[in-house]
DNA sequence: GTCAAAACAGTAATCATTACTGTTTTATTA
DNA sequence: TAATAAAACAGTAATGATTACTGTTTTGAC
């Protein structure tokens, strides 16, 4: 299967690389559908798992049953709030260690590590 | 709200303190409806939720769509396999420093991490 | 310009989970 | 032990994110 070029998937990558606030495919689809008015939301998921697939994006998972988007594919750390849901990155190194220390211990093939903190965000507090 | 003693929750809570392999709604419901036939699939979420809320269990949410659920609910790290959707546990000691280090980053507050590794589990990487 | 493959818009289906409703169980009080 | 209110239940319907399907449009190589 070879990929072909479309417009909507360059605003989707576009879309996305504007934001650092890890959007969900539905903020996605508000937010191309101001270039794309007759966009599918079909197709922003599509677009969107085909990115991902490709490395070029990085689908974020943080358990509040919502696929979130992240333009930057640097492992990094994301903290997610419990009360307003909001997704951050988190300024901290991140700790590759810890994969090739789980290898150590674990008999299958470990590729990777997902971790994510979660707790209040300051605006939150503050309230 | 008063808790009120139920066979179908002792029941709930008993199947998973005889399981290691942290399984789904579904699979509670299976397992406990050798007991209790009638046992709705309601009941089961309800139930499992519940026990999650209290902190007698935990619901580990390892990004593959579904929720699984632990009785074993001290710290420890989770596999979760690509291929065969198998989730273990990882004898590896928990870094809650890492926790700690997140603090110190991050100006809301942080109550916890959630950390999964995934891969291939040690029969899948076999065949 | 032709044409096949890829992508699309729009819609229907899936599936885990939650919410609702009328009945049964629990546990307290008499 | 019987009465009673709250809690829990079984069964079913609804929700909501995501995926699959279908007929049409776009892309890009020749």
């Amino acid at each position: 299967m070879n990929l072909k070029h479309s417009r909507q998937r360059d605003s989707i990558k576009k879309f996305l690389a504007t934001r650092k606030d890890h959007p969900t495919a539905d903020i996605v689809y508000m937010g191309v559908r101001r270039t794309f008015p007759n966009i599918s939301l079909g197709t922003v998921y599509r677009n969107l798992t085909l990115l991902a697939d490709m490395g070029e994006i990085v689908r974020v998972r943080v358990g509040d049953g919502v696929d979130h988007f992240d333009y930057d594919t640097s492992p990094h750390y994301h903290f997610v709030c419990s009360e307003c849901g909001c997704v951050r990155d988190l300024e901290l190194p991140f700790a590759q260690s810890l994969t090739q220390a789980a290898r150590e211990r674990f008999a299958g093939e470990i590729e990777g590590q997902v971790t994510w903190f979660y707790g209040r965000c300051a605006e939150c507090t503050e309230k």
